[in-house]
DNA sequence: TACATATGATCAT
DNA sequence: TGATCCTATGTAA
């Protein structure tokens, strides 16, 4: 479930369990246990998420940097949940325990290593707010390239992954091929602050959730069951939320997307 | 059992 | 653009 949200969401949770506390930190699958061994014992002293990057500081100057990719969980657990063979990196604090599996990264780096991260990356809606936002319409401007690749290039805003991309472009009301430099400047504004807006919510939630207090009423008549909280996200086939139409899948940067033909018209 | 798929990113071609 | 890495889950066979 790793978009930006989540990450941030896992800092602050993680922050909760260990900051300030000396962690006991192990390998079970192995391949992380020279780096565990360095960090276990010592005391995590800042937990932190820059777009989709995590960053947990150390007594002793080490920096672990995890990203969790497509397939990456760190999650909480039961202290006795047994220490499986494909857990990169366990850590435990008396009555918390988290395990990591199927990360991307999971390194630990130095200082100027995470400079190196963070210049590479664009601004981190979640850590500028809306104060990000000239700079995001003045580097859309200056791109030819669909805004749907746009949004998911982390060198141009950090954080922004294939659900918040496909439910962005529904909520704005634009079709994901529009090249960038044709949106408006008060569709770049009414962008950054649906992405803000959003992305503060699904770490708030734990989860992604776009729906609006409007289209409630018409979600419930329609469509019961299945996946309620979203607009646009793997729902090709199904009746759009704010019209007659039907939400199509294409695809986009190598990766699947979904859009309302009526609702985001191309320009 | 096997295969497809997943909210990512990189590297090769 | 396609192959590749990492793991878990759901569906098909």
């Amino acid at each position: 479930m790793p978009e930006g949200h989540t990450i941030h969401r896992l800092a602050a949770d993680l922050r909760k369990d260990f900051v300030s506390k000396r962690v006991e930190a192990t390998s079970p699958q192995g391949r992380f246990a020279e780096s565990a061994a360095l960090l276990n014992g010592i005391q995590m002293i800042k937990s932190e998420a820059w777009g989709k990057h995590l960053f947990c500081h150390w007594e002793n100057g080490n920096i672990l940097h995890v990203h969790l990719g497509l397939i990456g969980k760190f999650r909480k657990v039961d202290r006795d949940d047994p220490p499986r063979d494909t857990i990169r990196l366990r850590l435990v604090h008396e009555s918390s325990a988290w395990h990591l599996t199927g990360p991307q990264t999971c390194a630990l780096i130095t200082e100027d290593d995470l400079q190196d991260v963070i210049n590479k990356l664009g601004p981190d809606p979640l850590r500028v707010g809306l104060r990000g936002m000239n700079k995001f319409k003045k580097r859309l401007g200056e791109s030819k390239k669909p805004i749907g690749a746009a949004l998911l290039d982390q060198n141009l805003l950090a954080g922004i992954g294939n659900v918040y991309r496909a439910e962005l472009l529904f909520l704005c009301g634009i079709h994901p091929e529009t090249p960038c430099n044709k949106i408006h400047d008060y569709q770049a504004e009414e962008l950054w602050k649906w992405t803000v807006d959003l992305l503060r919510r699904g770490k708030k939630l734990n989860r992604i959730v776009t729906i609006q207090d409007e289209d409630k009423g018409t979600i419930k008549a329609k469509n019961k069951k299945r996946n309620n909280s979203l607009y646009a996200y793997k729902r090709a086939g199904l009746d759009c939320r704010r019209c007659p139409d039907e939400i199509v899948i294409s695809k986009l940067a190598g990766r699947s997307i979904w859009h309302c033909p009526n609702c985001q018209k191309r320009t």
